[in-house]
DNA sequence: TCATGTGAAGGAATTCACAGCG
DNA sequence: CGCTGTGAATTCCTTCACATGA
C-alpha cells in the first residue's frame, strides 16, 4: 500500500562526469544526495551496518538501482553482509565534494532569497552563505541571518572580495540572465536558478534549475489526468 | 558560447500517463511548463507566430525535442510556417489542466513556508492557497498573506473544508511522513514536498520533491569533479 | 520552399538475474 | 547461505533525417 514510489526531481543533466577512474551517470549523481540523507539518519538512529534493501527503500528507489549507483564509485559492501553506514557515508561525501568548503553567494533577497538565506541545513556543513544582494534600495544595507545585503551592481566585486564559488539567483525571471552574465563573467561556474527562464550559459557552467510553479503545473497534469479517466 | 544547456531539475516520474487519445511520456510533461513559459513571453512581446527553433531556444531544449514533445499532445503546427503562440498556449494550458482551479494548502509556515505563501507567480493562475498550517502555537493564528495560519492537527478538517487537491510540504522532514499519511487520508493525490525524505505513499498519489540542500550537492561534486580535471 | 511531424536509429537509464565472494 | 556487484536485457528518452503538406 505505501511504496516508495518516484518522487525526485531531479536528473536534469545531460553528459556523463569524471570522477576517480571512471564517470558517473548524470543521474546517479542526482541520487547521491539521497543515500547520503539516508545514511546520515541510519548512523542518527545508531544502525552501523545497512543492506541495499534498506537504504534503497529510505532513499525511494530499488536496491538494484542502489547497488548499480554505487558500482560507478566503486566497491565498498561485504558480499552477504551489507555497507558500513559511516564508511559509505564519508565515501559519498568526498564523492560529492563536501569535505572542502563552498561559498555561496545569493541573489535577490525577496521573499524566497530570505528563506534560503536562513535556510539552516545547508546539507549539514560545507556550503557557507557569505554575500547577499538584491537590487532594491530599501532591501540594500539590510541585515539578513547575520549579513548585510549589497547592491547588485557590485555583484563581480563582491564574488571576487568573498571568493564566492556558487550563486544562487532567487530573483523573478527579468534580469537573471544579466546577473548570470556577470556572474559567469567573474569565474563562478556553479548556478543554482530559482527564475523561470532557460539561462544561457557557456558550456563549462552547470546550472541546477528550480522551478516551484513548474512542479505545481506537473502536478496538476496528474490530476486532470485522473479526472480524465474517470 | 552561450548554449541553451540542460539545466532543469525533472523527469523524476516513472509511468506514462493518459491523455486525450494516446499516452505522454514523463519527461515530456516535466518539460510542458517551459513551453508554456516560454510562449507566454512570446505572446507578452506581441509575437504571434514562432518556430521550433525559436520556442526550443527559449525553453532550453533542442527543437527536435521540442517537436517530439509536441507530438504526443497532437499537431498544432503550419508546416513551413510554424505555431500559433496564442492557440499553442492555450493547448498546452487545458492539457496541463491550468484551466481548472487548484486549490494548495501549505503545511509548515517557517521560512520557506512563508516565502511559498507570498508567492506571486503561482504559474500565472490556476494555483490558489486557500489554507496555511503549522505545529507551532507561535504561528498558529497569525495571518500569512492574507490566510490565517491554522494547527496541523486539524490538517484532515481543513482540507475538507477548504476542498484541498493539492498540499504543500514545506516542513523540517521530520513529521513530514506523519502530515503526508493524514493529507493522503484526506483524499489529496498530489503533493508537493521540500522536505528532505522520501515520502512512503499510495500508487495513485503523485509528489514531487524539491531538495534544495541536495541541489547544492549536486553541484558541489561538479565542482570537486572540475577541481579534479585540472 | 520551408518548417512541421514522425518513423527509425542511437544512446541512456533502469531492471533483471545470477555470478562471485565473504 | 546471503547480499553485493555486474553483465545482459529491457525500457525509456533523445537525436537524426526525411517524408509530408501547407
Amino acid at each position: 500500500m505505501r511504496t516508495p514510489a518516484t518522487q525526485w526531481s531531479r536528473g536534469g543533466e545531460q553528459h556523463v562526469v569524471e570522477l576517480s577512474d571512471g564517470t558517473v551517470p548524470a543521474a546517479t549523481v542526482g541520487r547521491l544526495p539521497y543515500y547520503l540523507r539516508a545514511l546520515r539518519d541510519l548512523a542518527a538512529e545508531g544502525v552501523g551496518l545497512t543492506s541495499s534493501t534498506e537504504l534503497a527503500e529510505r532513499s525511494g528507489v530499488s536496491s538494484a538501482q542502489l547497488r548499480k549507483d554505487l558500482s560507478y564509485l566503486g566497491s565498498f559492501g561485504t558480499r552477504g553482509v551489507g555497507y558500513d553506514v559511516e564508511s559509505l557515508a564519508s565515501y559519498i561525501t568526498v564523492a560529492l565534494g563536501l569535505e572542502t568548503e563552498h561559498r555561496l553567494a545569493i541573489v535577490g533577497i525577496g521573499n524566497l532569497g530570505h528563506a534560503l538565506a536562513n535556510y539552516s541545513g545547508y546539507a549539514t556543513r560545507g556550503f557557507q552563505v557569505v554575500a547577499l544582494l538584491d537590487a532594491s534600495p530599501d532591501v540594500v544595507g539590510t541585515r539578513v541571518a547575520g549579513v548585510t545585503v549589497e547592491h547588485v551592481r557590485g555583484v563581480a566585486d563582491v564574488i571576487q572580495r568573498e571568493r564566492v564559488s556558487m550563486v544562487v539567483l532567487a530573483l523573478p525571471g527579468l534580469g537573471a540572465q544579466d546577473v548570470a552574465d556577470a556572474v559567469v563573467g567573474s569565474g563562478v561556474r556553479e548556478i543554482l536558478n530559482f527564475a523561470p527562464i532557460a539561462l544561457q550559459v557557456p558550456d563549462d557552467v552547470v546550472v541546477r534549475s528550480v522551478d516551484v510553479g513548474g512542479e505545481l503545473q506537473i502536478l496538476a497534469f496528474h490530476a486532470a489526468t485522473r479526472a480524465a479517466a474517470l
